[in-house]
DNA sequence: CTCCATTAGTACGATATCGCACTATATAAT
DNA sequence: ATTATATAGTGCGATATCGTACTAATGGAG
């Protein structure tokens, strides 16, 4: 394959990525109460999985997000009582959130809905194009993490 | 495999896709002047593969963002003079937005940044990962965007 | 032709995003 | 211990995003 005929296959990976990302936000976000994002979901969903909490720090790094829009998410989490921040023993620097039960519940509730919304598509589809793609893209995400100045 | 586990592998396959997608606008937006974005950067792309130019409705709908996010990203690109908005002929309510030649040097000169940018990555992973994974998100976004409302 | 429902684009306002600069704490160097 | 450097988080200001409501133009029904 000819190197310009690689980029430009990089390229589309690129954009079909960016669609997706814009197609399964909207549709989340439609689902969402007040206008709440859905990265934010996507931090409470980390949250929930990590009972010993991560700190703001940790969560920019995970998400790819700068810490100072982090800071404005978890304030608007805390403010909905999803989470909680409470002040870093190890660190008179630093914070740690933890998701509340309410925000479990929450997260719960909200996949559900997702769930239902996206049975369409999964009857359509099945799981295999997740499935198959999920291990390339961690592939993928893991590179161009490391290679991260 | 169980349904709950099919869930569980949609939603990380979301995940990594806005992950990918963070990291990858980041990347770009480091190496685009001003305050360029991904998208504005995308929809350049776009027009300078089509001559004819298009409306900002298709490109609102092929980006699947807001018409109203159209609207100012297009002023944007008009100010930078990357492209031209004019009436469009056969519908006076309508535009026609077209890429400049300024607008497709710009485009190339970045390309080539961005690609030598990621040359690591492709020297790392190769192009199989991407190749292997478009295929799939393509009928995914394909099946999202039919099934959306 | 007239009426009316639909469509393309935008003005405006609310909120989100993020770069820069700053404070407080932590860590390393001597 | 003292000083210098790095790190965690935030305040602020500039800009981006997007929902609502609007205007102008279109196109279909009678």
């Amino acid at each position: 394959m000819k190197y310009k005929d690689e980029i430009e296959e990089v390229y589309r990976f690129f954009t079909e990525v960016g669609i997706i990302n814009q197609l399964i936000s909207t549709k989340l976000e439609t689902l969402l109460p007040d206008r709440m994002t859905a990265t934010q979901f996507g931090i409470l969903g980390h949250l929930v999985r990590r009972p010993d909490g991560e700190t703001p720090l940790q969560l920019s790094k995970a998400f790819q997000i700068p810490k100072t829009s982090m800071t404005h998410m978890l304030a608007g989490l805390e403010t909905k009582a999803l989470i909680t921040l409470e002040p870093n023993p190890s660190d008179k620097r630093s914070k740690i959130a933890r998701s509340t039960s309410r925000g479990e519940q929450f997260l719960n509730e909200s996949m559900q809905r997702m769930s239902k919304a996206l049975q369409p598509v999964l009857d359509d589809l099945g799981h295999e194009p997740f499935a198959n793609s999920l291990t390339h893209l961690t592939r993928i995400r893991e590179t161009l993490d490391k290679e991260r100045d």
